[in-house]
DNA sequence: ACGACTTTTCGAACATGTTCCGAAAGTAGC
DNA sequence: GCTACTTTCGGAACATGTTCGAAAAGTCGT
């Protein structure tokens, strides 16, 4: 009973599947995706509860798209394996990260990599709560590290000069001994990808804390 | 020369401060910022850049406020030391990180905590690029720690319900053993606060892969 | 004193996500 | 067929940050 809808949920996300693919997802906005439908724009809201809802029901699908590779048996390898593949899909689509950091979990087509970190952690000796605490660490790292650089490099395609650069100009040697030796190489050091080296490094520091 | 200013950056700067004590963070909008002065709202955009360039002003004044405790002498503490001032400082006005998260230093009243940091590594005989390495990945994990918290924090606030939830119902044990064996602990889990456990941890990682 | 120039001010406008509320368009009961 | 009810639709409106362009209000040169 009721007014026959025109319009579904899976009408919603597939024409927002279609402006992704077609225009990027910062041209991903409600009003657009309306005129894309022929609607309204407010009519959306009947069907998403907002746009984070709708992003979270669009990343379900991208997840499930995912390549799957097989992680390897060794539960450290794993770990470092799961928490890769979860960075670099991430990383092709920072606008999502923005909504996972107000939530802590994926869904469900992307819940095998956490089951790789978690059951990676226990497997290697970990309490639950210290496989969950490993987890939500490396959720942190990979977040941030994702975050940092999307933004930073969003600022510096508007031609945005960087803070850093103007505090790096006139650095006391005295009272910032380290910096000063640094100088002019920071933007340079600063650039690097090093998600990898550094994940590796924290996977390790958490794990020997265990067998302390 | 030219029409004489009824409006200086300082002026702006002290009514903004007005407001963020006065109202909270949540409350300093541009044009209630306006309103405040008694100055149309495009007037301030003489004066800052944009919003985030207001914020990294009152930023540096707040870091210049901020009690600067005496670091250790070990160099290993004195990272974490610095690296935890710096993150209670910012988990105090989440606002900032936002806008830090574009670039990745902060003021010069603040350079010291990112001096402690560069500078304990290079102590513990790290190469410089090292030691920037280092305080990048702790920057990456601070700063995701701050952002996941605050915005999980205003979505509980507002009543709104989590989306692991409806994960964690239906989760296939077979699948997904560990996580089912964490199973309902996970939001208490989740809820610990475990940064400096994580960052003396990660500090360590990264330290170790130095003696290698 | 008058025009030229420069700087500041600010209203109008735009795009964004979102809420409110009335209108539209069906179905069920009679 | 008419009324009541229910659900969907969508225009108006709001707050946000921000840009554009024109007007205002001085100073300088002559």
């Amino acid at each position: 009973m009721g007014r026959p809808p025109t319009t579904s949920r899976e009408q919603i996300l597939e024409a927002a599947r279609v402006i992704l693919d077609r225009d990027g997802w910062e041209k991903l906005t409600i009003r657009r995706l309306a005129a894309e439908l022929g609607v309204g724009a407010t009519t959306l809201y009947h069907h998403v509860r907002d746009k984070d809802d709708l992003l979270i029901q669009l990343l379900e699908h991208y997840a499930g798209r995912l390549p799957r590779p097989a992680l390897p048996d060794d539960p450290r390898d794993r770990i470092v394996a799961a928490a890769t593949v979860m960075h670099d899909a991430l990383a092709a689509w920072p606008q999502v990260v923005e909504v996972l950091t107000a939530d802590d979990l994926l869904g469900e087509p992307a819940l095998w990599m956490v089951e790789g970190i978690v059951g990676g952690a226990l497997d290697c000796g970990c309490a639950p709560e210290r496989a969950v605490e490993l987890y939500r660490n490396i959720w942190y790292y990979t977040v941030g590290e994702i975050l940092v650089r999307a933004r930073a490099g969003r600022r510096a395609a508007e031609g945005r000069p960087r803070y850093r650069d103007s505090v790096f100009a006139n650095l006391d040697e005295s009272r910032f001994p380290g910096l000063a030796g640094i100088g002019e190489r920071w933007p340079e050091l600063t650039a690097r990808d090093t998600y990898r080296a550094g994940l590796r490094a924290f996977v390790d520091g958490l794990l020997a804390q265990e067998s302390k």
